[in-house]
DNA sequence: GCCAACGTTGGC
DNA sequence: GCCAACGTTGGC
């Protein structure tokens, strides 16, 4: 099965790549995504599958490094924790409603790639975080894709 | 801080 | 099932 490509939103004053790469094993869990369309792709995620880390809300919004799927998608425990912000009452406790992937860090980018940046290059028009109102914090990107932003890096 | 775009909720 | 109200995201 061929790898698949992502492209996942953090805001970087909540977590950021660098706080990946701090991780042990520089892995963490994807917890806190509650938008469904967000969760059905992070359910299609495979282990080995790679990952654009996008920054969002950062000045300028950026793409940071790239990581790899290392746990498929699981119960996202922080549903159930009332003391979490991402507690949801409504999630059945048989019924996980919210799922999580694990992410490990693989390379912080030589530069980072703007927002502007790939809005700018006409090989990513079809890049969903370049078009606008798009909002999705888990989204699909094509090999050809991840591929140019690691190229833009290195120029 | 503003606000457009979008998703969710809940009354009817 | 419709849709107004509301909440959130996230660029600017």
């Amino acid at each position: 099965m061929a790898r698949k490509y992502w492209l996942m939103k953090s805001e970087p004053d909540a977590y950021s790549f660098d706080d990946l790469m701090a991780e042990p094993e520089q892995t963490a869990c994807w917890d806190g995504i509650r938008n469904y369309q967000a969760r059905n792709f992070m359910m299609e995620m495979k282990v080995g599958d790679y990952v654009l880390f996008y920054h969002s809300n950062a000045k300028p919004p950026h793409v940071a490094g790239t990581a790899r799927v290392a746990r498929e998608s699981y119960p996202d425990h922080t549903q159930y924790d009332k003391k979490s912000k991402y507690y949801d009452p409504k999630a059945p406790a048989d019924a996980p409603r919210w799922q999580m992937v694990d992410l490990q860090a693989m390379e912080k980018l030589p530069r980072p790639v703007s927002l502007n940046e790939l809005k700018e290059n006409p090989r990513l028009t079809e890049m969903r975080v370049t078009q606008k109102g798009q909002r999705l914090s888990v989204q699909p990107v094509t090999r050809k894709e991840f591929d140019e932003v690691l190229r833009m890096a290195k120029k």
